[in-house]
DNA sequence: GAGTCGTGGGA
DNA sequence: TTCCCAAGACT
């Protein structure tokens, strides 16, 4: 189809000239960088991401380097980048890296799938943005962009559906090395111009082409997409303990913890359940420590 | 498949 | 100010 061919040119034109210079997309950066700085962007923007990836590369060059540290480390390290688990798994995918994969970020597809906290997305991201194989690579952005431009809808649907699965892989460049700057291309049109609020259509390289605008940019009338309640919420709850055993040299006392949260009941709740995921770790009755 | 899981900044 | 949501993974 000629008219999957006529997007490449436009929108990879257009990553040439503005895509923003980040240390993950360096010629020199490592595939463990590549997958450090994907964990980190899961569900958090590139802004805030940015100090806490310089921090972590320069402690943790490799895998190997991560591995050695116990899990507290990473956690503490992860800062205020929220959903700490993902630190949790970085680190046993690093220990995995480094005792299967021989200290080496593995290329295979599968394999990536197979490290703990590596989903679809971040296996098909470091296969393509790493090792520059042919992988449809489907963000929030990707989706977002072809939502509009190919389906005509403001918005994708909640969960990747079969046919973006089509979508994408239609117009996957055959090229791999192609495909893998298209890959990149795409996410980062829809980080900067095709955003989710207000689409910067007047900059778009396929505006003409896409058809949500040919439709009229017609507002999103599927299904109200779910809202992200928070305050007094157990997440909130964790959040305030976790912080307290971050900010703290050492281990910390049941006080420490009650002092954040009044409601007791929830307060135990969300402290069992930072126990159970492992972030967390009892020493003695009524003392609590980052995992070591 | 729907719920859970943090945090903070921009519109 | 309030609300939306930002390179998802896992159960």
């Amino acid at each position: 189809m000629d008219t999957v061919a006529a997007l490449h040119r436009p929108v990879l034109a257009w990553y040439s000239a503005s895509a923003r210079s980040l240390p993950w997309r360096a010629g020199d950066a490592s595939a463990w960088a590549v997958m450090v700085s994907e964990f980190m962007l899961q569900q958090t923007p590139v802004k805030r991401v940015l100090p806490v990836y310089e921090e972590w590369l320069r402690r943790w060059p490799t895998p190997e380097a991560l591995a050695k540290e116990p899990a507290g480390e990473a956690v503490r390290a992860w800062g205020r980048l929220g959903y700490p688990r993902r630190a949790l798994r970085l680190h046993a995918a690093a220990t995995a890296i480094t005792e299967q994969h021989a200290g080496e970020v593995p290329r295979d597809h599968a394999q990536l799938l197979a490290l703990p906290g590596v989903g679809e997305y971040t296996a098909a991201a470091v296969a393509s943005f790493a090792f520059r194989q042919r992988h449809a690579v489907l963000d929030t952005n990707v989706r977002r962009v072809f939502a509009r431009a190919v389906t005509g809808q403001e918005y994708p649907a909640n969960a990747t559906t079969a046919a973006e699965r089509r979508t994408a892989a239609t117009l996957l460049p055959d090229d791999p090395e192609t495909a893998a700057t298209w890959a990149v291309a795409v996410m980062e049109l829809g980080a900067l111009v095709c955003t989710a609020r207000t689409p910067d259509c007047v900059r778009c390289p396929i505006a003409g082409g896409c058809a949500w605008r040919q439709a009229g940019s017609p507002p999103w009338e599927g299904p109200a997409r779910r809202g992200q309640s928070y305050e007094g919420t157990d997440r909130q709850v964790r959040g305030k303990l976790l912080a307290v055993l971050r900010d703290a040299p050492g281990p910390v006392t049941q006080a420490q913890l009650d002092a954040v949260w009044a409601d007791g009941v929830q307060r135990a709740r969300a402290l069992d359940g930072l126990v159970t995921d492992g972030l967390v770790e009892p020493v003695a009755a009524g003392v609590y420590r980052l995992p070591g």
